[in-house]
DNA sequence: ATCGTTATGCGCAATTTTGCACAACGACCA
DNA sequence: TGGTCGTTGTGCAAAATTGCGCATAACGAT
């Protein structure tokens, strides 16, 4: 009997192939085989039907998920409970977040406590998609609305306005737009329809429900630099255009738009040293910015 | 990390020694060390204050203690939730129990359940003394009182009595026994006073609270040889006194007691096959050796 | 239909882990 | 006070574990 091999079993149960959970336990695949097998032999019970797809979790492997969760939680919570006080600060912290947010509100507050924790490693996961927490893909989220289901503890950080922008060069040349009936006529761009991972950021409906972006992009930054070269309007966040002099506002009384960035963490990071120095960072920093 | 240093954690805090707890998960003591050590500088905390007289536990230890115990609920309940349902029941299970009900009552039945189950290991510990079930000192726990703590499963198997007893030859010669009173004249056996671990054992002070037996012993199978080679009167079970022709009862009016015997599990434990297969087979076969 | 990709499984060499012998230290007893 | 017992800690050889390369099988695209 091991113990540890029930942390292999979660990490395969969670990737649903050997080689990746080897890559996320940084072991070889064949190892994180075998200790699946010798947990399986242990406990005299079958917990994945494999195949060539993968390895998918049996009625007998879910149940123990369960259980093989709340060690974890044990394993965390004893880090939280015991783990060095005064001690130099170290560790990975894994900080899921929207490209936007993370490359305009982030990154700059990371740095500043990288400095002061040079032990600490962040690693910023900028996706255009929502992050499992549950799953362990990130130890903190910073999301555009508030999750609804889990072990998650979550606030909210603080409101951000959206707005229509175009360059000045753009609007010279298209002079003709004076109300949201004239949009249709002109080049949009926006997101990739079916990449829209969070209702909140599916902006166009809510300006026409005939506009239609003609320049798409899962990445805001794409859409940033679409627009600086000139290539329409674009919803974008005032925090991103504020950066670029040759942006104007469009419209801005008609089309305006305020949405919130959330902070979610699990439960069992919550209490732990080097997530709370992390989380309180970002936060306080995403809260100055967004407030001057 | 390894999620295993957590068992061998366990073993050293109930131990309160590395030599002891590597014979309990047979390793070499150097082994456990290391573990331990390894568990300390993952978490970053002295979990032990270590001495020549053995590991005794720090706060953060003691702390420590309580997430790893629920660490090894969770490895046991998986062992009953998706455990190997139909095949053949293996593992060892041991059982603490008073010695007179081990010999005579447990004996038998242990040798049945061995024989339906040739896989399955049953280990009879008979102490004259209480096991600590949550210490893992022993899985089942048969004894002569109802534990009043822990997390315990526990009821009641049956009642049994004991009686005043002394051979035919004994008697013949001491003749003169006809009233409570008479006793104080004669040699009395029985337990030695300061190794009572359950006051529901202390006999004499109920027939008498003068007497006090001559011959003592720890152990009642020296109490029933001793009396059985004319050494004087002693209290015995009757289910053990039934098995010896030459015994007779003396003043089994006025001295007679009624006792129970108690079934105590973890509660971690009662939902294991092995487990309860091994209980139901010594309740249900001492209670019929305890009605006939 | 075939090829390329990606997955698991197995045998062998390298590395890590483990067990053993011994030293050091304090407690206890005569 | 000196000897014995039981404990932890360390160096070194043996054993178990791991990583790598290759074989094999299934799926999707061309």
């Amino acid at each position: 009997m091991n113990w540890d091999d029930y942390r292999y079993f979660l990490a395969v149960a969670r990737c649903g192939r050997l080689t990746e959970a080897g890559k996320q336990l940084s072991v070889d695949h064949a190892t994180v085989g075998r200790r699946v097998k010798a947990l399986e032999a242990s406990l005299g019970a079958n917990l994945f039907d494999r195949s060539p797809q993968g390895y998918q979790l049996t009625d007998a492997g879910q149940r123990l998920v369960d259980i093989a969760e709340t060690m974890e939680t044990s394993v965390i919570e004893s880090a939280a409970e015991v783990g060095g006080k005064g001690q130099v600060l170290s560790g990975a912290v894994r900080i899921g977040a929207p490209e936007g947010a993370a490359a305009y509100l982030i990154a700059e507050a990371a740095t500043e406590i990288c400095r002061a924790h040079p032990l600490l490693e962040l690693q910023i996961v900028a996706l255009p998609r929502t992050f499992s927490l549950s799953k362990r893909e990130a130890d903190i989220a910073i999301a555009v609305s508030a999750p609804d289901s889990g072990r998650l503890k979550y606030r909210r950080i603080a409101d951000y306005t959206l707005h229509l922008y175009a360059t000045r060069a753009y609007l010279e040349r298209h002079p003709d737009i004076n109300s949201v009936a004239d949009l249709k006529k002109v080049r949009g761009i926006g997101y990739v329809p079916e990449f829209i991972y969070d209702k909140e950021l599916d902006y166009m409906p809510l300006i026409s429900p005939t506009i239609k972006p003609h320049l798409t992009s899962t990445s805001v930054h794409v859409q940033l630099e679409a627009t600086l070269a000139d290539g329409g309007l674009c919803v974008l966040h005032d925090f991103m255009a504020a950066q670029h002099p040759t942006l104007v506002r469009v419209l801005p009384e008609e089309v305006s738009f305020t949405r919130a960035f959330w902070f979610i963490v699990h439960e069992d990071y919550a209490r732990l040293e080097r997530i709370r120095v992390v989380s309180e960072g970002i936060i306080e920093s995403m809260r100055k910015r967004l407030a001057g």
